[in-house]
DNA sequence: CCTCAAAGTTGCTTATGTCAACATTTTGCG
DNA sequence: CGCAAAATGTTGACATAAGCAACTTTGAGG
């Protein structure tokens, strides 16, 4: 378990009458969303949770989606730890990228409820223009992957950004679509989970080594930034 | 838009009262879906919409739950369709496999919610036991990819089924993680769907013919059948 | 015809999201 | 220090939803 204290973005840290419900009702949220696998708990049940009142939430989010914006903005960074921590000790680009690879489905079958608040569309508001933090956070995720990827993980050093962003789209789909099927129990055993991650990412390493599809023009791969 | 009439799985076909209600709410439901594109609408909306009490749906399904698996299952007929469609008139099991990427990332994008659904852990209810219908619809979708590889869309015709297995994951992943990958707005812009699913698409058929990663011992890759 | 089960209806209970008005605490400022 | 204003939290209310129960209508089959 990695220690989250940290992460939760608290407007203030001064303790008024709960000390800081902010942190308290993401928490709760938390909590809820990995116990029931569902979002579809109620403000209220996270309030009482809380031990404040069923409207005193509000006083800190619009809504119940702004709540789910901010736990998904916790979500991306618990990832974006997890993938740090799991390249640490690591040197070669490659292995480094193999261990994010399994970091980055490990986190998802971890979780499967958060994993999908995180890419279900909560951040791509567009239409209503709301939720601005996540965005960054999941940006921070992806500078992890252009890293070890700049850095050699393909067998040289990449800097053509076309280059960089057409890997990281065929590497961050490929974990992408098998976290979301082992998630949805479409492929599986879970527990083969490191197995099938290796299998997978053994076969597209070899294609990107050999040839890495530059990206079109006008594409971008990563979260739009705030704008 | 494909005619769907002939998919929905009524349970029966007496005209009753209302004549179909199973068929009009699941009408309902798709067509309140792809408007709102979230599955937070109510049932009682749908029988607003469909003309009658707000109790008569649960004559036919058991609650929202069943509701929604049973519009998965259309879902995922209608993408067998699509994909079914696109490779009608196409011989090279190459140029199958390449339409179907098309058909099926083209399908997400078309109705985002209706595909975050189906995949949306609606259909692994190990838990509760409840749906099996959209099971066998989405293996009947996975059926199309097995025949396009077994064919030789790799190059050579294949038969060992954990080549097979291994390359439908590769493929399958792909495929499924840049579709989400587009619908969440993580790349984009979607108007160049077609162009990024190519490129995506090259790299990573070089690389299955290069070298087909077959699946470890245990796995399954597609959903698994009742029971 | 007449009975019965399927299909649909009305009404109730409990719970939720969210607004508004009110109470309390903290902070900032003269 | 002292007080006004802003920040937090509370109570109450309203509209709406899920789902259960009891009742009514209708079509089918003996």
């Amino acid at each position: 378990m990695t220690d989250m204290t940290e992460l939760i973005d608290t407007k203030d840290n001064r303790p008024y009458h709960h000390g800081d419900l902010y942190r308290a009702i993401v928490e709760a949220a938390l909590e809820v969303l990995s116990e029931s696998q569902s979002t579809e708990f109620s403000l209220r049940e996270l309030a009482r949770r809380a031990g404040v009142s069923h409207n005193a939430p509000y006083k800190h989010f619009a809504d119940k989606r702004d709540l789910l914006a901010a736990v998904s903005a916790v979500g991306f960074e618990l990832l974006a730890m997890r993938m740090a921590e799991a390249t640490k000790e690591l040197d070669g680009p490659r292995a480094r990228l193999a261990a994010m690879a399994r970091a980055y489905v490990g986190g998802g079958i971890n979780n499967p409820a958060l994993y999908r608040l995180m890419f279900g569309g909560y951040l791509g508001g567009e239409d209503d223009g709301r939720p601005i933090i996540e965005r960054t956070a999941a940006h921070n995720m992806k500078a992890l992957i252009v890293d070890a990827i700049t850095c050699g993980a393909l067998g040289r050093p990449i800097s053509n950004t076309r280059m960089i962003d057409g890997a990281i789209l065929v590497f961050w789909s490929q974990m992408h679509g098998l976290t979301l099927l082992l998630v949805d129990r479409l492929v599986g055993p879970s527990d083969k989970l490191e197995d099938m991650t290796e299998n997978v990412l053994q076969g597209m390493l070899d294609g990107l080594v050999s040839s890495i599809p530059a990206v079109p023009e006008g594409v971008w791969v990563g979260p739009p930034l705030a704008g």
